[in-house]
DNA sequence: AATGTTTACAACCGCAGTTCG
DNA sequence: GCGAACTGCGGTTGTAAACAT
């Protein structure tokens, strides 16, 4: 049977962000939490679909997002990370705190491709990434255990890095684990890859969890945060209520 | 200054996995 | 166990800014 869409195109708009939605959307997770996003768009009074609103805030606007240029070190991490693990962009994301699996990505296929054809390297790396011969649909489950632990074997270095808010995700894990201790005063290492079988949420999915958890006092992350929002891309949220 | 080309990044699409009734 | 709804992921495309002519 064929799949229905996330939702119902007509009337949608699609494209480019306007400041005026972003405020929105900003505004409505920051007030309620996300709870579906089939249903943000409408709560929040948006013209898109849920699955558009959830990749605007998850890419652009998320709190604790590090923007900006990489560096050197995580340019070398990436080029190493990729060897490894392929093009699963998710995974390796997890390995810099800030930065968006869609970032990355982006990040690889217009700067370090081209600069490795330029060395004359392939892109692909020299080893085929650690998965291969695994069924893509195995991914799941043993699959990425596999993958863990192999790196577990060989684990990369780790980097240290500086979150621009000042926050790093396991700040919030550590109410729920206390042995993570990466972040003190604003700096955080990347996670090794024991602690990635230990804890598989990392960056990303622990803003999910803090934004999911109902029990979770909101205003916690909220207040955290909202400075650097505020103060984020020039644009002027007086209007959160 | 106008036009064409390149580059970087944002956003979309469609499939697969997960969750839930 | 099944199917629908929902979410996440990776590939691809669109778009706007930067640069070249």
């Amino acid at each position: 049977m064929g799949r229905r869409p996330c939702c119902d195109k007509v009337g949608l708009k699609r494209g480019t962000w306007s400041v005026e939605e972003d405020q929105k959307l900003t505004n409505f997770i920051l007030c309620n939490g996300i709870k579906c996003w089939r249903h943000v768009p409408k709560l929040a009074g948006l013209l898109r679909c849920g699955k558009s609103c959830r990749l605007r805030w998850m890419n652009y606007l998320r709190p604790d997002l590090k923007r900006g240029a990489f560096s050197e070190a995580e340019e070398d991490q990436l080029v190493e990370l990729h060897s490894r693990l392929g093009n699963r962009w998710s995974k390796i994301a997890a390995f810099f705190p800030g930065r968006t699996d869609n970032e990355i990505k982006n990040h690889w296929n217009t700067r370090i491709k081209k600069k490795l054809n330029l060395l004359g390297l392939d892109p692909q790396g020299g080893e085929p990434p650690i998965e291969q011969g695994e069924n893509r649909d195995a991914k799941e489950g043993g699959g990425d255990i596999d993958v863990d632990q192999k790196l577990a074997e060989n684990p990369v270095s780790r980097v240290e890095t500086r979150h621009d808010h000042g926050h790093s995700c396991s700040d919030h894990n550590s109410s729920t684990k206390a042995s993570r201790e990466d972040s003190d005063a604003g700096w955080s290492t990347f996670p090794s890859l024991t602690d990635l079988q230990f804890d598989s949420c990392l960056s990303r999915s622990s803003m999910e969890k803090y934004v999911l958890q109902e029990d979770c006092s909101e205003s916690y992350w909220i207040d955290d945060y909202v400075d650097s929002l505020l103060s984020w891309d020039g644009i002027n949220f007086n209007n959160l209520e």
